[in-house]
DNA sequence: TGCTCACAACCGCTTACGTCA
DNA sequence: ATTGACGTAAGCGGTTGTGAG
């Protein structure tokens, strides 16, 4: 048995006003590893927002790129900005249904729609969870609370049951955005992500595992599309070499003229560096033979733009043994 | 210096659930 | 209305790197 504090799952107003929405609430458990973390990290982010109001009012100052544009849709659409830049982006709101961590309130619409003003506050606004009667001295009757589409109670909140959350789209274009510029996350920016789209810093970690995940899957159907590729080349050239080897053997049959042909005669083919007779040949061993063709398994893999797709900037080409050994 | 332990971060696999055709 | 496929959030166990004792 063990307790704990949770922090950012049942939102509650701290600090009054726009600022920081987080909410608290009594973890009774086994405490699993990651919730452990996740109860560490929480609480260390509760220590940081009680002395002074670390992230949320003074943004990280982390070295990363600013954020590409992302087409603005919706006239709606909500200023959003990465915890660690200062440049504000806006991002499509249209999105089915709402904020699942969002129930849509009065107060929202005249904070999302209008006043300029507090972009870096509308933002903590409008994924901030305003759930009713889920503050802490509201009698604690079992309440539901409107996510999204999904109602979730607050037994199963409190991990009686596997509701899943589905974040909305604004919240993953958002992490989406993030991972464009980091794939992982230090401890910082996961604080600050989590604040920003007001999630658990667990959300957002496994958000982030499962995206990697995600990148790696897709970069693997593309390596295997690659080396199926590559399989199937490999595959015509070795046929067409054994069809000359063939016509060559049956030429050296039947006519092994060559064995007589000078010494002065022959020379060094630079490409695959075999002797080669100068001597015009007819028939079979004229034809430009694949061994003097300059390089071929090279050109196979240096194909431009052969396979080069997805997120990964080179493919990972397997080494193949040079022809000439 | 090498060893052990605890811890954090991550990964792969899996499950459960929401969505859509 | 039902169902199966698919996408994805989340759980779980294992691995690895790191710092402390």
């Amino acid at each position: 048995m063990e307790l704990g504090l949770r922090l950012g799952d049942a939102p509650e107003k701290r600090g009054g006003g726009l600022g920081l929405m987080l909410g608290m609430r009594l973890v009774v458990g086994r405490g699993g590893r990651d919730e452990d973390k996740e109860r560490r990290v929480e609480e260390e982010e509760e220590e940081e927002t009680e002395e002074g109001r670390g992230l949320a009012e003074a943004p990280l100052q982390l070295s990363l790129l600013p954020l590409l544009p992302v087409p603005l849709q919706q006239p709606s659409s909500r200023q959003l900005r990465l915890p660690w830049t200062t440049e504000t982006k806006k991002l499509d709101a249209s999105m089915r249904g709402f904020d699942m961590n969002h129930a849509p309130s009065a107060d929202e619409g005249a904070s999302s729609s209008s006043s300029p003003k507090s972009i870096g506050s509308s933002f903590q606004m409008d994924f901030s969870a305003q759930r009713d009667g889920d503050e802490p001295g509201e009698g604690g009757e079992a309440t539901a609370v409107e996510i999204g589409s999904l109602r979730v109670s607050d037994e199963e909140e409190n991990g009686m049951g596997r509701k899943k959350l589905r974040l909305t789209k604004e919240q993953s274009a958002f992490l989406e955005e993030s991972f464009k510029e980091h794939n992982t996350l230090n401890p910082k920016q996961k604080l600050a992500l989590a604040k920003q789209l007001n999630l658990r810093p667990r959300q957002v970690e496994v958000w982030f595992q499962n995206r990697r995940a995600r990148t790696k899957l897709k970069q693997t159907e593309v390596d295997c599309e690659y080396l199926r590729r590559c399989c199937q080349t490999l595959t015509e050239e070795n046929r067409r070499l054994q069809k000359e080897v063939a016509e060559l053997r049956a030429l050296k049959t039947s006519r092994p003229f060559y064995m007589h042909v000078p010494a002065t005669t022959l020379s060094m083919c630079p490409a695959c560096e075999r002797v080669a007779s100068t001597t015009t040949i007819p028939t079979a061993a004229a034809t430009p033979s694949a061994d003097h063709r300059p390089n071929s398994f090279a050109a196979l893999f240096s194909k431009p733009g052969a396979l080069q797709s997805g997120s990964r900037t080179a493919p990972s080409a397997p080494r193949l043994p040079s022809p000439a050994s």
